[in-house]
RNA sequence: UGCGCGGUAUUGUAAUUGGCAACAUGCUGGUCUCAUAAGCCAGCGCUACGAGUUCGAGUCUCGUCUGCGCAACCA
């Protein structure tokens, strides 16, 4: 495969719904922002285009709840977020957003291509419809009474019970979410995408990289879990996708075909085709032709995601473009794992996070430096955690003590020596390199491993290895520290000025090297250090290969005679206690949103329902845990009169041996039923918090065994 | 439950085809004084468990335990 001409470059588009924590940041938008900087420093022809996802259903719900309207909900986030994308240094051609007449028209464009060539099929289904609401309901919005296990709690699309999976009609008494009302069944006719006819050249092109006898990208540049996935979805068959929906707040699907009365694009016809949107938008601000960016075979596609968007970028958004025709597919899709956050999962709801724009407003001008550590962390083949600690050394051991403290040293030691001038050399002085040899060290073969180290790291960003490519960058600095260590300038400035120069002016050229390579992950600092130096800031117009040529034709990068700034700190130390607060902020966000939202009180029953249940008073006797189940424990019971075999679903949040001798209260007269095999004789009651929680529901001290409760 | 990706030093992470287990941090000792109590040098310490294939296994196979994800509109 040839060099492309052109890079199309996207992230995945955030959901204007919420603010963006650390998690967006690591998944699809630091990575793509150092693959794109770093194009553009080669003088690449590459458009980096994003936006704001501003459709679908929650973003209606979420305005009922708050009194509002979508549009203000949508207004609101778009303004967050791309503000805070700015600040934080993300390098979007331009940031879109899908409300945008112009998405609205490709979208819609895209729906009626693919209607006029037949790709799509027509179906009439029963859904639920909540006339409350006055909307059809998705699975998730659908809770019901399991028909398998009478778990009173079951989703419309599965039973978190007992884990089988269902769907809305089966559920005994299914109710809405939204109003809390009865749905009623009502047929609705959808558009389906037959992903089953494409299924064969989409395993094709992913597991060999060849559609059509051309050879598109090589299967082993794609990340295992990426590739893993693909196939999962293949080998289970595809089945076919509704690419419309009954919603009020979306794309309409194009109002000339039949049957579009109410209908709105699927997020997978609206969303990733904003990509498409983004890219003619910016096109028609920049008087450029947005078409060769996504039809012209020379153009590389490569998309940024985190991993729970791998199928819809490797396989449906894929084959919404070829159903179309005309249009490239990716290239790569290089997704990224989960970051976890002190150990825990990032939740929006639950308020465990970093919020990306608090943090900007507390750590002003600190933007590099949370770059840097969720370079360094970023979850590149599996899971990977940020932790406050982590950030704060990484910082004070990485980017104080040896970044900024070798730029330092040297422009502290050119000051002093040379009145902050580039020393002119004598090529022929030996002095000691790197690795602290001196057999034929002079300044080139110092040079020389420079250049390698750049093209090293250069290596590493085209194959989407940015942990890596960040650790090269280290490297260079750290061969700064150790070229000013074994040659000890301060020292040697009292015995013998030529080899000074030599290391001094070598220092320079690592520093003016530094200044570009460090552009991709820390443009703020890149701006810092060149302004250290006196030189202009880059301009991201191919700086990076002009320096590789240069040293490649052994010609200096700062010129002698050069006149540079005074010293300045680029990275100061964080204290300990910046750290404490933010861990105690995490803390506290938590705590205070714990119990929140009470589930509403269910229907009212009789007096007569209530006295049908036996329900007694026990004390566990032994408890052991269910093989192969995540939540199981079979527990044995003393009622007193006899003693019962339970199976309770506590095992997340209890150990066996913990719970000897606890007493509950067991509903002794529910119908038995076999768990895992195992024979449930009744049920421990049990409190549940908002978020899933459990206690015991015990009897106060001094209470006997089987006794009624009532 | 199926499927996918994992489990590596105190901690966080690396390891093209099976071939000396690497980097950072930590700790111990040494050294330097240009620099932000920074730098540099030396040392300490590791492949979840059990089996198999192999001259050789972190890597391949099987089993066990275990984390996460997808299926199920959170990067």
């Amino acid at each position: 495969m040839k060099e492309p001409k052109r890079y199309l470059v996207t992230s995945a588009l955030p959901y204007a719904n919420g603010p963006l924590h650390i998690g967006h940041l690591a998944g699809a938008y630091l990575s793509a922002d150092i693959f794109v900087r770093f194009l553009r420093l080669n003088g690449k022809d590459v458009v980096y285009v994003c936006g704001s996802d501003e459709h679908g259903a929650a973003i209606t719900i979420r305005a009922k709840k708050d009194g509002t309207t979508p549009q203000a909900i949508v207004d609101k986030y778009d303004e967050l977020i791309r503000t805070t994308f700015e600040k934080i240094g993300i390098s979007f051609d331009i940031y879109h957003r899908t409300s945008a007449p112009i998405h609205h028209e490709t979208s819609q464009e895209f729906f009626r291509t693919l209607n006029q060539k037949g790709e799509f099929i027509e179906q009439t289904k029963e859904q639920y419809f909540d006339v409350e609401a006055n909307q059809f309901l998705a699975d998730r919005y659908i809770i019901g009474t399991c028909p398998k296990c009478s778990h009173t709690e079951a989703y419309g699309d599965q039973c978190e019970n007992c884990g089988s999976t269902l769907s809305p009609t089966e559920l005994v008494d299914p109710r809405s979410t939204l109003s809390g009302g009865k749905p009623v069944l009502k047929s609705t006719t959808h558009w389906y995408l037959p992903l089953d006819k494409y299924e064969a050249w989409l395993r094709e092109w992913v597991e060999t990289g060849k559609l059509e006898g051309e050879l598109l990208h090589y299967p082993e540049d794609w990340k295992n879990h990426v590739l893993g996935q693909c196939k999962s979805w293949l080998d289970g068959g595809l089945q076919p996708r509704a690419m419309t929906r009954d919603l009020d707040w979306g794309v309409d699907v194009p109002q000339e075909i039949e049957g579009s009365e109410g209908k709105k694009l699927y997020v997978w016809m609206d969303a990733p085709i904003g990509y498409i949107s983004a890219t003619k938008q910016w096109a028609l601000d920049n008087g450029k032709d947005w078409e060769p960016y996504w039809k012209d075979k020379e153009t590389a596609l490569v998309h940024f995601i985190g991993k729970d968007n791998i199928v819809f970028h490797c396989l449906i958004f894929p084959a919404i473009l070829k159903a179309h025709g005309d249009y490239i597919i990716p290239v790569n899709v290089p997704a990224n794992q989960f970051l976890n956050l002190e150990g825990r999962k990032l939740s929006t709801s639950k308020n465990w996070a970093v919020w990306v724009h608090e943090y900007v407003a507390e750590f002003p001008g600190k933007e590099d430096e949370l770059r840097y550590n969720m370079i360094k962390n970023m979850p590149e083949q599996r899971d990977s955690e940020f932790t406050w600690k982590g950030y704060q050394e990484s910082n004070n051991n990485e980017l104080v003590n040896n970044l900024a403290n070798f730029i330092n040293r040297v422009v502290v030691l050119t000051n002093k020596y040379y009145e902050g001038v580039v020393p002119t050399i004598d090529q022929d002085v030996q002095i000691v390199d790197s690795s602290n040899q001196i057999e034929m060290s002079y300044q080139e073969s110092e040079l020389v491993d420079l250049h390698d180290k750049l093209q090293d790291l250069g290596q590493h960003i085209r194959t989407y290895e940015f942990r890596a490519a960040l650790k090269v960058l280290m490297e260079i600095s750290s061969t700064g520290n150790q070229l000013l260590q074994f040659n000890e300038p301060w020292k040697m400035i009292k015995i013998d000025e030529a080899p000074v120069k030599v290391v001094m002016n070598t220092a320079l050229q690592v520093v003016t090297a530094l200044s570009v390579a460090c552009r991709p992950f820390l443009p703020f600092t890149s701006d810092k250090i060149r302004d250290l130096l006196n030189l202009p800031h880059l301009k991201d117009e191919g700086e990076y290969m002009d320096i590789l040529n240069k040293l490649s034709e052994g010609e200096v990068l700062i010129p002698d005679g050069h006149k540079i700034g005074t010293p300045n700190h680029l990275f100061t130390k964080i204290p300990d206690d910046v750290i404490e607060a933010q861990i105690a902020k995490l803390e506290a966000a938590d705590k205070a949103n714990k119990g929140v939202e009470y589930a509403p009180v269910k229907e009212t029953i009789s007096f007569d329902d209530f006295t049908k249940l036996d329900i007694r008073t026990g004390t566990i006797l032994a408890a052991e845990k269910v093989k192969k189940t995540k939540k199981l424990l079979k527990i044995t019971v003393d009622l007193g009169f006899e003693e019962r075999t339970v199976v309770s679903g506590i095992a997340e949040f209890f150990k066996p041996a913990d719970i000897v001798g606890q007493q509950v209260v067991l509903l002794a007269n529910l119908a038995p039923r076999k768990l895992k095999g195992i024979e449930s004789q009744g049920m421990i009651l049990m409190a549940e918090s908002p978020d899933g929680e459990l206690g015991f529901v015990s009897p106060s001290e001094g209470i006997g065994n089987g006794f009624i409760v009532k």
